[in-house]
DNA sequence: AGTTCCATACTACCATACAAGTATGGTAGA
DNA sequence: TCTACCATACTTGTATGGTAGTATGGAACT
């Protein structure tokens, strides 16, 4: 499902919607935000054309809605998506963990490492962004190495919700010192071939994204659907 | 991510993009074919706009390949993707059973027996299209059971490549009598609330959706991507 | 006969004009 | 003052013309 495969990134629609995309899961545009065609061609300086595709492909992953003839707006984060988005990221990732501790290619476990260094620098100098960065590789290269890029680049699309409460969550109290150590831990339990201490990590790993989903609700009630 | 949340099914564009969709999971438009935006605009008596709408929406589902200035085709089908389908949905139906053998709202359960009923009816009249669509319905009840739906959604969004496969395999050899078992058995491990037994069926279940692929790869050589 | 080149007929991409539905603010009337 | 109405300025949806890139077939040349 990589869509350079099959769109032409380097079109008009697909920068503004990758641009989009970056901006909203970012947060640099609020969830409620109202998205006009016009006034984003004008901001583009595209068309209206391209812009209405990149609605068209952002609405299908549920980051905007678009209400015919009143407008289109960010959309709104839902509690019952990133819950159900952490529930899917949790199966597959626990499932993926025990494949990597079967069998797991050199090079990817080298890549890990590298990241997991990478990751310690980032957490000292307090760089979150960096942070966020190398979380998404880290699970990425686990995937890779199993064979699975098409299940990761699922994955992504579905956790425009989830991605956005941990954005939040990286605003009022990061500890990435407790990811980082996580990250270490499934890595050894990687390389000793341990799936059960894999997939144990890795579920509470997965459990800690949505651990304060109640506080941010009540610190940013206008980012979330009240449903 | 239900689409009818997000975008006016009863605009062109939406119905294009449904029939569309419809006609090549259904193999009605075989891997392969081309589509043009001209052509395709004549035989649903609209614009091109629309139907570059529906366009947009197929190729990000990976189910046409649009090639700038050269053409869009109907993707074929992609043995990795199939497998990696069958993969992500094995690991989240059996979590997902294991849910509904801890707790299963009446109603539901209520619908799974109703679902057996007919489908043991198609399976008698050999009405392969509505066995296929019960086999649908009786697993989106399950997920809808344990408040999985944007999950259901999500998956049935990856499902192209292995629906089409499925598709094939209905033309070649069904045997919609052991699937109606499987079924069978499944519902009443619910009903039981033996997860450890359910479990195991719906990991067979999952694993027979692709056990002949080798004979449909080798049989429709012309649909199935290189790789 | 084989090869090169070019006219032509496609393609998707983009810009623009128009159509149709909706929110809003002001005005006329009670 | 309050209400009903309507002009207006938005919004997205649709149609269409033009642009640039690509495949193809035939003609001219070697």
């Amino acid at each position: 499902m990589d869509e350079s495969m099959f769109q032409q990134s380097g079109s008009a629609g697909s920068a503004v919607y990758q641009q989009l995309k970056q901006q909203i899961v970012s947060l640099e545009l609020a969830p409620g935000t109202t998205l006009s065609e016009k006034e984003t061609s004008l901001n583009f300086q595209v068309s209206r054309t391209p812009v209405r595709e990149s609605f068209v492909r952002l609405a299908q992953e549920g980051l905007v809605w678009v209400l015919p003839q009143r407008g289109t707006r960010v959309s709104l984060i839902d509690s019952d998506m990133v819950e159900e988005a952490r529930f899917m990221r949790e199966q597959l990732e626990k499932a993926v963990i025990r494949l990597a501790c079967e069998a797991f290619p050199a090079d990817n476990l080298a890549a890990l490492e590298s990241n997991l260094e990478q990751q310690q620098e980032s957490t000292q100098q307090h760089d979150g962004k960096k942070m966020f960065e190398l979380d998404e590789a880290f699970h990425r290269i686990l995937f890779e190495g199993c064979r699975k890029n098409g299940t990761w680049n699922v994955i992504q699309q579905m956790n425009a919700h989830l991605n956005r409460t941990r954005v939040l969550w990286l605003w009022t109290e990061p500890h990435w010192e407790l990811l980082y150590e996580q990250h270490r831990e499934i890595f050894l339990a990687v390389k000793q071939k341990n799936a059960d201490h894999a997939e144990q990590i890795m579920k509470e790993h997965m459990q800690l994204s949505i651990a304060n989903l109640p506080i941010l609700k009540e610190r940013f009630p206008e980012y979330f659907k009240s449903s």
